[in-house]
DNA sequence: GTCCAGGGCCTAC
DNA sequence: GTAGGCCATGGA
């Protein structure tokens, strides 16, 4: 059995069903860095709250949030979960960036590895937030591998193990994957969107775009997983 | 009531 | 370098 993993040809399949994805609404880079943060184990729709509610209380800047006081801080993004240690590390992150670049511009323009390391070293800022917040924010062609991705690749081609390392599968995609931003940018939305609503642990692979060359997808087997 | 979400850190081995 | 515990709200 060759099972179909490569890249392109699964984000054909998903772009087919889904559209092009516009992906990480944010009006601006440092919205969409607070989202990457807020959004870690999180869904969506928590992190919409926690993000208005920064809008309304109008702190969504560099300069405004590191001037407001952790408890309030905590207060406002509640919804989001885990709030004490994000509002803790979101204050930490955005104190180091200013005080080590000035403005988010500042960082953003470190070139793509440095700029990596450099989120890299602060802590709550993991290898897939630094990874979202490169594709996204700063607007760098890097592969973001999440739960979902690991989780279609296994099921996909069982030889790409559910235990491969973040490095490893990044590695994987950025190999066979053309350098292209958009395109970056919009396979991972389309990875996340297909966990989203198909993929997952208990929900079944009916009707689920990858049934074609999915292990578990065939019609013989076409069942709940 | 139970399960889990667009992770990451710390500790122990 | 990795398995396990911890962090927490809200929707299905």
């Amino acid at each position: 059995m060759v099972y179909k993993s490569d890249p392109n040809a699964i984000y054909s399949h998903l772009r087919k069903r889904f559209g092009f994805l516009d992906w990480w609404p944010g009006e601006t880079k440092f919205e969409i860095m607070v989202g990457a943060i807020l959004t870690q184990q999180t869904t969506w729709t928590n992190v919409e709250k926690a993000i208005s509610g920064l809008k309304a209380a109008k702190l969504l800047s560099l300069d405004k949030i590191t001037k407001t006081e952790r408890r309030s801080l905590e207060k406002i993004i509640r919804p989001s979960g885990y709030y004490r240690q994000k509002a803790q590390r979101l204050l930490s992150i955005c104190k180091s960036i200013k005080r080590e670049y000035g403005t988010l511009d500042r960082l953003f323009s470190l070139d793509k590895t440095e700029l990596r390391d450099a989120l890299l070293s602060y802590k709550g800022i993991g290898k897939e937030t630094a990874d979202s917040i490169i594709l996204y924010a700063a607007e760098k062609p890097i592969f973001v591998i999440d739960a979902y991705t690991k989780r279609a690749m296994h099921r996909i081609n069982p030889k790409i193990g559910e235990d491969i390392s973040y490095g490893e599968l990044q590695d994987y995609f950025e190999k066979r994957v053309k350098r292209d931003l958009v395109l970056y940018q919009d396979m991972h939305a389309q990875f996340v969107e297909l966990g989203k609503n198909y993929c997952r642990t208990r929900p079944l692979c009916v009707g689920c775009p990858l049934n074609k060359i999915c292990q578990y997808g065939s019609a013989s087997i076409r069942r709940k997983h």
